[in-house]
DNA sequence: GCCGTTTTCGGCCCGACTGTTTTCAGTCG
């Protein structure tokens, strides 16, 4: 099965046999093209198709050549003939904790380990604390490492939940008055879709503060305790990393703890390009600090201006700051309608009256009430006569109620690319959310099509959840985005930013790739509970993630400028 | 093997922590 997964860990095995059989800088070019493999959103093959490999990061002649062979055969001649002379399952080795390529060697060299249930087994016959290099420790940390390891289900958590729990943790440590400051960093700043652990970076001079963060609730076991880091495993199934740093450094370790590694290695290496040294304690040039306290200043001082985290992936936000062209991105609080909410309804739980009441409590100034048409019963889908009873029902409370509520619907794209309500039930409707939630095992083609004939009917204003993929549950439709981007732009169809955790869709690179074709967006919670409607923000942060602009997103319009959007 | 306002050859981010060492290799982020 071809897959940009399947090639990526393929590239790192290479790596990882390259680096047993002592070769020196090979491997690391090897995981340099897979780590931009596994980021991709696009088809390696559909890379391929377009001639664009040698266009990725990492991947030079060589690999581009071994992609083809994959991409053609599904094998790679290198790889076949190397796991043929080491066969070890690297794969899940590497998901091990303290288990690196060296390690693994030696295992299979001395004890024939090939795979984790022959490392199980030799733990459990206490043959591994003997060998060189082990000890009795390394043999117990391995077997916790195991456990964990089979006990983990998916490897990294969505950002809509862990998020507040991280929160919950933050507000402790505040409380606790051990620290200075404290603040979240990695990924989660950067607020990534998916995150695959939590960092918090705080000032403190007490030795206290970590002894009391080891000693939360939260906190299932404590794996590294060092003066400035402590590692602990939380409840949640993730690790939470802390870091001590002294107030002069703070700003420098908050760059380097938010960007990804791309974004760092380039922002680095600038800094030696002007003779200067940055690590997490700050700015050096020789031995003397020129900056550390203050991030932006860091930023600036490397000659470019300071860049909202959620840019920091390497993907030309350090060009743009150096050209001091940074996209003036859409502020969290400038978004003050959320245009995609169900209530009971349709497959909600909560009232209109509640969801309203919610929204309002959340600050919003209007919301679309979004309900699914009939054509999908098993969210008891509205017919015509039952939106006419419901936007009744919405006019006179608008009457008398401060938050507004468009009449919407999400409505059925059927498998022919027809629509799911007639003209003129479509027509007493503000908002129209077009939505493919069934018969989605249709070919890439059909499936565009069907697509674009609800885009060219004139009658949408957005298309929900575009890609349709469920994080960790269904893969991305094959859509082809060129073809939909074109239609929407034509036809003034926004595609829509759906924030549900599970969804997060349209992702961040397909948004950059639609504010090129100069389409707009409408962001949505898809919330079908008051608590939900948090996720308006994490829509936001996909927004921002992509570029986008206060003028790109019609969430930060007014109700009155929003109702003007009727088809 | 990749890459280039440091180079088409000669580098490749870098510091913390752990366990096994007796001065350091391996792993991690």
């Amino acid at each position: 099965m071809i897959s940009n997964k399947d090639l990526a860990e393929k590239l790192n095995d290479i790596a990882d046999i390259l680096e047993i059989m002592g070769i020196k800088w090979e491997p690391r070019a090897y995981r340099t093209a897979a780590l931009t493999i596994s980021g991709l959103s696009d088809d390696i093959s559909t890379i391929y198709k377009q001639g664009r490999l040698l266009e990725l990061g990492g991947v030079g002649k060589s690999i581009a050549n071994s992609i083809k062979e994959y991409v053609e055969t599904g094998k790679i001649k290198k790889y076949e003939e190397l796991k043929k002379k080491y066969p070890i399952d690297f794969e899940n080795f590497r998901k091990i904790r303290g288990l690196g390529p060296k390690r693994v060697y030696a295992l299979y060299k001395n004890l024939g380990v090939k795979n984790v249930s022959d490392l199980k087994k030799s733990i459990a016959e206490d043959k591994i604390k003997n060998l060189e290099g082990f000890g009795e420790k390394s043999q117990n940390e391995l077997g916790k490492s195991i456990e964990s390891f089979l006990s983990i289900k998916s490897d990294r958590l969505l950002l809509g939940y862990a998020i507040d729990y991280a929160d919950s943790i933050v507000k402790k440590l505040v409380k606790s008055g051990l620290f200075e400051r404290v603040e979240l960093a990695g990924s989660m700043r950067r607020m990534k879709e998916t995150i695959g652990d939590i960092d918090i970076l705080v000032i403190s001079d007490k030795q206290e503060g970590m002894d009391f963060f080891s000693k939360l609730d939260e906190v299932k076991a404590v794996i590294v305790k060092g003066p400035t880091k402590t590692t602990v495993e939380l409840g949640i199934g993730t690790t939470c990393d802390i870091r001590i740093l002294p107030k002069e450094s703070f700003g420098a370790a908050m760059q380097y703890f938010t960007g990804n590694k791309d974004h760092n290695v380039k922002i680095r290496k600038i800094a030696i390009s002007k003779g200067l040294k940055l690590n997490e304690y700050g700015l050096f040039k020789g031995k003397q600090a020129v900056s550390g306290g203050n991030e932006e200043e860091i930023y600036n001082k490397l000659g470019m201006d300071w860049m909202p985290p959620e840019l920091r992936e390497n993907t030309g936000e350090v060009e743009a700051a150096q050209q001091h062209r940074l996209p003036k991105l859409v502020e969290y609080p400038q978004v003050i309608g959320d245009m995609h909410v169900h209530t009971k309804d349709s497959d909600g739980m909560n009232s209109l009256e509640e969801m309203a009441a919610a929204a309002e409590n959340r600050g919003l100034k209007y919301l679309a009430l979004t309900n699914h048409s009939k054509s999908l019963p098993i969210a008891h889908g509205l017919d015509e006569k039952r939106f006419s009873e419901l936007n009744k029902k919405i006019d006179s409370f608008n009457e008398k109620s401060g938050i507004k509520i468009l009449k919407g619907v999400e409505l059925e794209i059927l498998k022919d690319g027809s629509l799911d309500l007639n003209n003129d039930s479509l027509h007493g409707l503000d908002f129209v959310i077009g939505a493919v939630h069934q018969n989605l095992k249709m070919n890439g083609k059909d499936l565009t099509d069907r697509l674009i004939r609800a885009i060219n009917s004139g009658k949408i204003n957005t298309v929900a959840h575009p890609t349709d993929r469920i994080i960790g549950q269904r893969e991305e439709l094959k859509l082809d985005f060129d073809r939909v981007m074109e239609a929407c732009k034509r036809n003034e169809v926004m595609l829509e930013i759906d924030g549900y955790p599970e969804r997060s869709d349209l992702p961040f690179d397909l948004v950059r790739k639609a504010k090129g074709y100069g389409i707009n967006f409408s962001l949505g919670s898809d919330s079908h509970r008051t608590e939900h409607l948090r996720f308006l923000s994490l829509a936001t942060a996909i927004a921002r993630r992509g570029w986008l602009e206060k003028g790109e997103v019609i969430n930060t319009l007014s109700y009155r400028e929003v109702l003007k959007l009727k088809r």
